[in-house]
RNA sequence: GGGGAAGUACUCAAGUGGCUCAAGAGGUGCCCCUGCUAAGGGCAUAGAUCGCGUAAGCGGUGCGAGGGUUCGAAUCCCUCCUUCUCCGCCA
């Protein structure tokens, strides 16, 4: 959400940088009125309280006096009645502002490139080298059911589409991921673990901006009125929400494995075949929460960290910059970090690394002291997937597969597959 | 799933409709006393949020959350949440 009080005195300049975007605003021009009539009501409605409480007072000295009081309570009766009104309205008018500042996307960073399209996303390094194959390269999932170690057909069957089964080898795969990235993270980063819930209440998922405008992409249960997580983004950021942290504690870094559950509304046909774009993944994220001046740095470091998995496994990559079309609707700046797939000539998301500087704060109320005793503030929050691990097993089957069909084990990886090097038949 | 109890500020806690627009204590901060420390004494302490105002400041909200009754609600009524506890069931 973005600050109101800043959106009310430079409308035209944040109107400017939203439509950058590429979104419909034609809501947000509806602001100013709503918020010039929400002070007005505001103005009118305290007024009336402020005599309320006056008056209420008189006539609990009249009584104690044993005077009569019928005349003034008579009189405050309308008060009470007005008042009941002008609240109405307010409630009203704020609502409807409410449905709009809610559905208002973050403001673009000034470092952030213009565009209309994912065509417009910069390119802003590549690492590794991709693999040159002598034979033809096969699919990931044909590899994975070639080698039993990826059941999608009895998936289906247990449960529906976009769902899998991993077996053997490859359930130890996925679970050597998991831990090896968490390792990584914890050890060499420096990053608290965290095992989340897997269901999330609405004012958590309103917290990280996946509501109220996206309610479409997620799993419902309905008797609770719970979501299950898309993200451990979700459970992780709002961790801490509602609260004010001692600014010494900043930044906080924390990295947690869960599955996601993504309903995947509106992507039917696309990647319907393998693991890039199943109904549950796993994923290990790293969320931080940090001082705003710190922000900017942060996102380059927790990138960073990101990518290091992709150089241990010795996986090729690039970094982008992603443009104002392409932006997703919290942050305010984003790195998309794409993993090398041979059989799709091209690379495919396996990261995605963003500040949300104040937007998902103020959203979820995570604020902090800079000091004992200063004005709370609110905290920048900043998060990237490291990493979606179900792209990455897709990425190592591909990239290192051998011409029998067999795959060797990335060497990092070894100790946790029970030293095992390679994955045949 | 069924039955009980509870939720008040940083902590503990009083409070059955108006001299409580939250008492008191602890803690914390500042000060006094003292050669230093302890003990003792004094003062302060509702954080947060919203609105008006250039500002000093003024006002609204707030007793787990949301509604309602009333001139007036921490207090009465309704719904919900959380914690504790007993019974049942269960990995």
């Amino acid at each position: 959400m973005l600050d109101i009080r800043k959106v009310r005195a430079n409308f035209d300049e944040v109107k400017e940088k939203l439509s950058k975007r590429g979104e419909d605003l034609s809501d947000f021009d509806k602001f100013s009125g709503l918020d010039e009539k929400r002070r007005e009501l505001i103005v009118k409605t305290e007024v009336l309280k402020a005599e309320r409480n006056n008056v209420s007072q008189q006539i609990a000295t009249m009584k104690r006096n044993k005077e009569n009081a019928d005349e003034v309570i008579l009189r405050m009766r309308e008060v009470g009645e007005e008042i009941k009104e002008l609240d109405d309205e307010l409630r009203e008018v704020e609502e409807k502002l409410n449905y709009i500042m809610m559905r208002i996307p973050n403001i673009p960073h000034e470092s952030v490139p213009f565009g209309d399209s994912e065509d417009d996303n910069v390119e802003i390094r590549t690492w590794g080298e991709r693999p040159e194959f002598e034979f033809e390269a096969k699919p990931h999932w044909d590899l994975g059911t070639d080698l039993n170690i990826l059941d999608f057909e009895r998936a289906a069957k247990v449960t529906g589409s976009r769902f899998v089964f991993y077996r053997g080898l490859g359930a130890r795969l996925e679970r050597a991921l998991i831990n090896f990235m968490l390792d990584l993270h914890i050890d060499e980063h420096g990053y608290e673990e965290i095992l989340p819930p897997y269901l999330a209440n609405r004012e958590s998922l309103t917290g990280t901006g996946q509501l109220p405008k996206f309610a479409e992409d997620l799993f419902h249960v309905e008797e609770e009125d719970f979501f299950l997580i898309p993200t451990s983004e979700v459970p992780v950021t709002n961790f801490h929400r509602d609260e004010i942290l001692n600014g010494e504690q900043l930044p906080i870094a924390f990295t947690a494995y869960s599955a996601n559950f993504r309903s995947e509304a509106g992507s039917a046909g696309r990647d319907t075949r393998g693991l890039i774009r199943q109904h549950q993944f796993n994923k290990v994220e790293l969320v931080r929460l940090v001082k705003p001046e710190d922000s900017y740095a942060e996102l380059e470091k927790l990138t960073g960290h990101a990518e290091k998995v992709l150089q241990l496994l010795k996986l090729p990559y690039r970094v982008l910059n992603m443009c104002t079309a392409d932006l997703g609707f919290t942050a305010a700046k984003k790195y998309d970090i794409e993993v090398w797939i041979p059989t799709q000539n091209m690379y495919r998301e396996i990261s995605s690394c963003s500040n949300f500087e104040d937007f998902q704060a103020r959203r979820a109320h995570i604020r902090y002291r800079s000091e004992a005793g200063a004005k709370p503030e609110y905290v920048h929050t900043l998060n990237g997937s490291g990493l979606a691990v179900g792209r990455t097993v897709a990425a190592i089957l591909e990239n290192y597969q051998q011409e029998d069909g067999s795959v060797i084990i990335p060497e990092v990886l070894r100790p946790y597959m029970g030293g095992k090097e390679v994955i045949t038949k």
